[in-house]
DNA sequence: CGAACTGCATTTTTT
DNA sequence: ATGCAGTTCG
């Protein structure tokens, strides 16, 4: 990390010339200028929607290294996501005029991932660990509930997962999780079945997302001397996004901050939308009780949106408590008021907002610069087949990623297990894939042992091939598929990696499986595997293929084409559009009565920070959009309009619902109704938002409760050393039986009734 | 082993 | 409505 070569003569020296006359501070307005230039101490900056975040971020990286008061390698910077961190890494470059290769910038997994690596066997892991993401995750959970069976109904693995990843997110450890929360949560199991998991990962050398800093936190903790390094190195440290920080990374920053206590936090408390992945707006909010003398700085002027936009956005986030408080302003003049169309139903919503776009078009509006913007992700479909059906073209953000497909992650599990044999997830994804008569039997066997012994399963798998625990066919092709393994793994040193991944996906019948194969996709998943091996070329090994893979999946729909977006709230986070269209803004689906359900009051209030990040997305136009009806779950309901609607400034927003559509359900014997009559339509509302409620939320989310399905205190039902030659004992599949020689783990046993067998000692019981 | 059937839930999403 | 997972039947 340390001796790179250093790109950039001037970073070295102090320049002589006054900072403000650098060209690149010119274009800065004074706030701006301020939160670059404050370079000592913490600096909170309050960076509201469109007021050059960005660009400040960079700015300020940029200043440090031009001013000569770090190296590249001596500034932190920390985003959430791989494209913010390469936006930052790009504009950087462009004002430093070279590729600051080597350098700290990257997102919190990703940084995080490189110290670990650095440092793995001080948390018990091996540095070419393997990063497990949440569809891992979930696996592993099942089989830990399937080991003690557990019902997964009653517990239900993804919300198992969630409950640890939130333990995680909030910096806790197995041992540090609170009593209260650790018999409350999962029923009282999920805290033993945490402390399984872990060690599960250590056992298998992998790593999820929230161990990525978790166990960062536990190396700094257990190896000071490790802290005092990075804290040494890192004299800047700059954090997008701050207020979608959760506490694990609060407290990895706290402490790397430590050193020289230039920490420069930027973000939007107003934009905080992600609590429910364990964000912590407390973060923003409590940042100058935290770090000391800390200068805050407020960005205000917004250069994307005409006033009304502005306004109409701003008015609705002054209906939440508890903010910092900004205002934003504008100099852009004129602009639309924003539109609220009410219509009779969703295909009405997305026939109007369809040919409203046609019409932008007409008018040579690029599709780019248009938005439709959705709560949940199901309600693009009526958008897109509107699209299609005008032959508009668009694009979907946020839908199934490459890396996420089946076909490639089944190949990807081959070179997984190829680059690292104990990730068990991979084998068992592939070991029977293509079919080769290794089935659940067989597994099941090896996974016994494998938990038994608690080692890997390829090694669980291997000791299986020296006895008769499992059918010889099953034997023989289990060891030839183990070789196989090892075979790749030697050939990594000498082969170019694209070769051996072919020569894998041949070897193994992969590619074959869906040459052979008549189904419908098999053509369209060959290709996506060939396109898997192209994408290979770029790495330097698997290795940092599979890094890529695991961490930097980027989601590059960024096509130079020119379409329509489609998307959710979420996704538009960070994106801005000339135009924007806000559909389906109804209550029981906008605010999510989920979320309300979940977190009361400040559900609503992140609700409502999710219609302002909407808003805000807008430059000139935005259309938000209800139905008097609308399909949910197959079924028809009568709809209100969103209580965000009514909590918009009237001065500022054109309501063009058709006459009579307002009241939802009243329609027909009320035509025409105009703001204040709503007041009374809203109460129903109300009455309809809890019919939501109750009709999920009965027994959601809520795993406790039971008293059953004890995660933990199940045993394995095996051995002790107390094995010895003439001891009785009892298997499982072969019965009783009286060993006749020990050899470590394996045993040879003359069974009662099977007759001579070798077995492994640990399926065996004493008698 | 694979096709057909049944029950069930169904926000948001990065890494 | 729809899709997924688990189960059952041929």
């Amino acid at each position: 990390m340390s001796d790179l070569p250093d790109l950039n003569d001037d970073a070295n020296q102090p320049l002589a010339r006054p900072a403000n006359t650098s060209a690149y501070l010119k274009t800065l307005n004074e706030t701006q200028l301020q939160a670059v230039e404050t370079i000592d101490g913490p600096v909170l900056v309050l960076a509201g929607a469109g007021t050059g975040k960005t660009r400040v971020l960079t700015t300020r990286l940029a200043h440090i290294l031009l001013q000569g008061h770090a190296r590249h390698w001596e500034i932190l910077a920390v985003t959430f996501t791989n494209k913010a961190a390469s936006e930052m890494k790009n504009r950087v470059a462009s004002l430093l005029g070279i590729a600051g290769e080597g350098g700290w910038v990257g997102t919190f997994h990703a940084i995080g991932a490189r110290i670990l690596r650095s440092h793995a066997e001080c948390v018990g892991l091996k540095s070419n660990f393997t990063i497990l993401d949440a569809d891992d995750q979930v696996r592993l959970i099942k089989q830990l509930l399937e080991n003690h069976d557990i019902d997964e109904k009653k517990f239900p693995p993804r919300a198992l997962n969630g409950i640890i990843q939130r333990w995680k997110d909030k910096g806790l450890t197995p041992e540090t999780v609170s009593d209260a929360e650790g018999t409350t949560a999962g029923g009282g199991g999920a805290l033993g079945l945490y402390a399984e998991y872990q060690q599960r990962l250590r056992d298998i050398n992998a790593a999820d997302f929230g161990d990525l800093l978790l166990h960062c936190l536990t190396l700094f903790k257990d190896e000071p001397e490790i802290l005092k390094k990075y804290q040494a190195q890192f004299k800047y440290l700059l954090v997008d996004e701050y207020q979608d920080t959760n506490v694990a990374q609060y407290l990895w920053l706290r402490l790397l901050a430590q050193g020289h206590k230039n920490i420069c936090c930027v973000g939007d408390d107003d934009q905080s939308i992600y609590s429910w992945r364990g964000a912590e707006v407390e973060n923003i909010l409590r940042f100058e009780k935290d770090f000391e003398n800390a200068t805050v700085v407020r960005l205000e002027r917004n250069y994307r949106s005409t006033p009304h936009i502005l306004a109409a956005a701003s008015g609705l986030i002054d209906h939440n408590e508890g903010r910092l408080g900004k205002t934003l302003w504008t100099d852009i003049n004129g602009g639309d008021k924003v539109r609220v169309v009410g219509v009779w139903d969703g295909e009405e919503e997305a026939r109007v907002t369809g040919d409203e776009i046609e019409s932008l078009h007409a008018k040579r509006q690029n599709l780019n610069q248009i938005a439709v913007l959705v709560r949940a992700g199901f309600q693009t479909r009526e958008f897109e087949e509107r699209l299609i059906t005008l032959g508009v073209p668009y694009r979907v953000i946020g839908g199934p990623r490459f890396y996420e497909r089946q076909e490639i992650r089944d190949a990807i599990a081959y070179f997984r297990i190829t680059a690292q044999p104990e990730d068990d997830l991979a084998f068992e994804r592939i070991v029977n894939l293509p079919k080769r008569g290794l089935g659940p039997a067989t597994l099941q066997t090896i996974h016994r042992l494998a938990r038994a012994e608690r080692i890997p399963m390829a090694v669980a798998a291997r000791r299986l091939t020296e006895t008769d625990e499992i059918k010889p066919k099953a034997k023989a092709t289990l060891a030839g598929l183990l070789d196989d393994f090892e075979r790749w793994r030697d050939e990594m040193g000498s082969m170019h990696h694209p070769e051996l991944a072919e020569k894998i996906l041949n070897e193994c019948g992969y590619i074959a499986m869906w040459q052979t194969s008549t189904a419908l996709e098999a053509p369209g998943r060959l290709d996506n595997v060939r396109e898997l091996l192209v994408a290979l070329e770029d790495f330097e090994n698997f290795q940092n293929f599979l890094e890529h893979v695991s961490l930097v999946m980027e989601n590059d729909d960024s096509t130079v084409t020119d379409k329509v977006n489609l998307m959710t709230l979420h996704g538009a986070k960070g994106l801005e559009f000339d135009s924007v269209f806000l559909a389906g803004w109804e209550e029981g689906l906008f605010p999510h009565p989920r979320t309300l359900d979940d977190s009361g009051l400040a559900g609503l209030e992140e609700e409502r920070r999710l219609a302002y990040v909407g808003l805000t997305r807008a430059k000139k136009m935005a259309t938000i959009s209800f139905a008097a009806n609308r399909r949910i779950h197959g079924k028809w309901q009568s709809a209100v309009p969103s209580r965000f609607i009514d909590e918009l400034p009237q001065d500022h927003i054109d309501i063009r619902s058709k006459p009579g559509l307002y009241g939802g359900r009243q329609t027909f014997d009320r035509p025409s109704s105009g703001f204040g009559e709503r007041q009374a339509t809203f109460r129903g509302t109300h009455g309809q938002g809890a019919d939501h409620g109750n009709i999920q939320g009965a027994d959601h989310g809520n795993i406790q409760g039971a008293d059953h399905g004890n995660i933990q205190g199940a045993d394995h039902g095996t051995n002790e050393p107390s094995l010895q030659t003439g001891q009785r004992i009892f298997h499982q599949k072969f019965g009783y039986g009286k060993i006749l020689s020990t050899d470590g783990g394996k045993l040879e046993i003359a069974f009662e009734k099977a007759g001579n067998k070798k077995v492994m000692a640990s399926f065996v019981e004493a008698v």
